[in-house]
DNA sequence: GCATTTTTATGTTATTCGACACAAAATTAC
DNA sequence: GTAATTTTGTGTCGAATAACATAAAAATGC
């Protein structure tokens, strides 16, 4: 559990999306405020209703932001990879939060105060920039989420979310293995369905070698007929 | 058709939400820059993978938002009513229109050039506050959308979209009809059904003398009942 | 190492909702 | 004003998928 310390050099260049934004002087006030933390895996970043104080950069591990929905379901939001910020929307927005964020796996993170990144808006455009083009960003994937999480049935639903983790996490070295392991209630709540169904579902494209499953490991073995599905159902 | 020219101080006036935020210098070029439009009942405001150069802002009528589905059916992602500004997303994230929007009934509306904006931006922190907001609190309810239309069933969904349409354009003088008139294909496209479901389910809810329906026109009669099937499905 | 809990797997049933068909009513076009 | 088109209203049917039940397998705790 015990972790080198980061040192402020790293610090810096971990958080280089935002640090090359500032002036020295900036540099230095938010770097003096920046607190490392580690999780261990199920370990919340914040949770539904917390008042929003600090935003956050995963430095390694994966983390999931998820949303109780009023089924008792919960949707995951986002999966987060180093290097992302994360946190910040509900304090723009003078909200507290309604989401969750917790650990996939051991992760280390950036506790980043949030009344310093406002000062220093403030007076520096381009951390403005930075920040309205990333709001921006996501709210366009949001709605793209929307209407295909309503629209397309649960084949098409749970190709997406696989293509989707091969987007964010990668593969593992021989090229076929997604470098993310989550349990099929997670692939469910990605996908917008019953743990039963993605189970049963992921099983269907294991018989027909789309994919291959050892445990919680995937193996993407057609990824045309992946896309296939994605797109036309 | 020959809609009156609205004067400069009006139109300062109704973009108070920014202009305010200005310094004189500023808010003489942006003014300069600003065009009045027109619209009949379904013109459309932008399309679906239009560069954006400009926002608007609905000055007056109601404008609809929405988005092509994979399964043809579409989307209203927002409607919006006086005094909204809209368009700018797309331009912040870099990125063409994933919408469209069209007007529900004559509108009129204020062209504002992008790139004035963004110039803006560069040195005035409280636009760029007042666009990070927006788009996070934006964000927020896209989120909320998103659980929302998934989890719950097609009489909260109608039920919920009733509600919004009340919350955002209110209601006629005697307190319960709804200052909208929707066709059943819109309504659908709001709740993420079919067009047959939302005649249906709109013909359910009057039965059950929760609303009363004449043509177009929805009369809230048990607002209390329309929450609670919001709520709770 | 063994008991307990969680996760995965599979089958069955019930429900929700979309697809389609058709008719009536309303709106629009000419 | 009449024809054509669009919108609304209903009924029937079938497909998609959630709910539930149960068992096997795996992971976890002590």
């Amino acid at each position: 559990m015990a972790k080198k310390e980061l040192s402020l050099e790293l610090i810096e260049e971990k958080l280089s999306m935002i640090t090359e934004l500032l002036t020295p002087e900036e540099k230095q006030k938010l770097l003096m405020h920046i607190k490392i933390q580690n999780l261990r895996k199920n370990d919340f970043v914040y949770r539904d209703g917390d008042q929003p104080r600090d935003m956050w950069c995963v430095v390694s591990g994966k983390i999931k932001v998820l949303k109780e929905g009023v089924s008792g379901r919960s949707q995951l939001i986002r999966v987060l990879k180093p290097i992302t910020i994360t946190g910040h929307r509900a304090f723009f927005a003078n909200d507290v939060h309604h989401t969750s964020a917790a650990a996939l796996e051991p992760s280390v993170i950036l506790r980043i105060p949030l009344n310093i990144i406002a000062e220093i808006i403030q007076q520096n455009a381009k951390l403005a920039w930075f920040f309205i083009k990333d709001l921006a960003v996501r709210l366009g994937s949001a709605n793209e989420r929307t209407v295909n999480l309503t629209q397309k049935h649960v084949r098409g639903r749970l190709a997406e979310a696989i293509l989707f983790l091969r987007d964010t996490y990668g593969l593992e070295e021989d090229g076929c293995t997604l470098s993310i392991y989550l349990s099929r209630e997670d692939m469910a709540n990605m996908s917008n369905m019953t743990t039963s169904n993605a189970i049963r579902t992921l099983s269907a494209f294991a018989q027909e070698k789309i994919i291959a499953i050892d445990g919680r490991k995937i193996k993407l073995i057609d990824m045309v007929a992946l896309e296939k599905i994605n797109k036309f159902g």
